[in-house]
DNA sequence: TTAAATAGTACTAAACTGGTACTATTTAAA
DNA sequence: TTTAAATAGTACCAGTTTAGTACTATTTAA
């Protein structure tokens, strides 16, 4: 069904609850605030300070902080941390093996849609995930598609 | 990693195939000319009959058709046929049943990104799959995006 | 020194995926 | 009428992935 892995919801739901949180949470704090079990919520925290997105401070009175603003975090960047590069077919990620490649057709054609979903990806931030919907302009999501067409059309 | 099944991608070219080879083509044909197995390539092609994109002819001199034109199957429709709606989290697909629904303060946004890529899908044709990369307009997958976003505009 | 935290690793049950096998049915042609 | 070439449908299984948990080590404020 073509979904992102459970975990990487509950990731967003975790980074958002940073962004609205004290300066530093704990991974039990997040967790009672997001209604996740304390394990899954560590698990994760780990993941993003290895990605970057999440800077975490040790011992006592320890916790988790974004590493930047909401608006510098991206649900691609979220994606990568968790899932890895964003890749819809094997032949859109970098360490392809795909055997069918040299008979393959329509390879082309799905690696400029990856393109085009990781740049939409890229162009929405925590801070627009955390939005309501209603306050969220519609343009967050197509404009830099505007954008992408026009410069690829100078290329 | 954020990817569609295998099978999805050897479902595109089997159509792509059956855009390109004879009126009726036979499992048989269509898998020595993808190099697929011929009983996956059964598989699928039953699965898109059930869907409505390919037709089929039973008995001896028998085979498979694209139900309509490829310019009129869309990659969203592909992927909608193997894998189900297109819905990236939980929260995206109809029969959703997340727990967290209450609390959950980033459900709209990713159903909207949902909305901007199952659009983006709904635009990029079969056609425009198997038309090698040089021949493809920047366009076709953004266009759609500023429709949507000017027509979301008057609402 | 202690307790509250994060860091790291490893394990397991459950679910999903991809592939295959088997039988039934249909139909053109001999 | 028979035969063979096809599709239709179902069910199964091995392999992989996913989600969740457990456990130990390390760090640091009090």
């Amino acid at each position: 069904m073509m979904r992102m892995s459970r975990l990487t919801d509950y990731g967003t739901l975790i980074l958002a609850q940073l962004a609205r949180g004290p300066e530093l949470s704990s991974a039990h704090q997040v967790a009672n605030a997001t209604h996740l079990s304390q394990p899954t919520v560590s698990k994760l925290l780990k993941t993003f300070v290895h990605a970057g997105l999440v800077v975490s401070k040790q011992g006592a009175q320890g916790g988790y902080a974004l590493a930047r603003p909401a608006v510098q975090i991206s649900a691609a960047a979220i994606i990568d941390a968790l899932e890895g590069p964003i890749a819809i077919t094997e032949c859109s990620s970098v360490t392809s093996h795909c055997k069918l490649q040299s008979n393959c057709q329509v390879a082309s054609a799905w690696q400029r849609i990856n393109l085009g979903i990781r740049h939409a990806l890229s162009e929405v931030s925590l801070l627009d995930l955390q939005t309501p919907l209603e306050l969220l302009t519609p343009l967050n999501l197509k404009a830099h598609l505007v954008n992408q067409a026009s410069s690829e059309r100078q290329t």
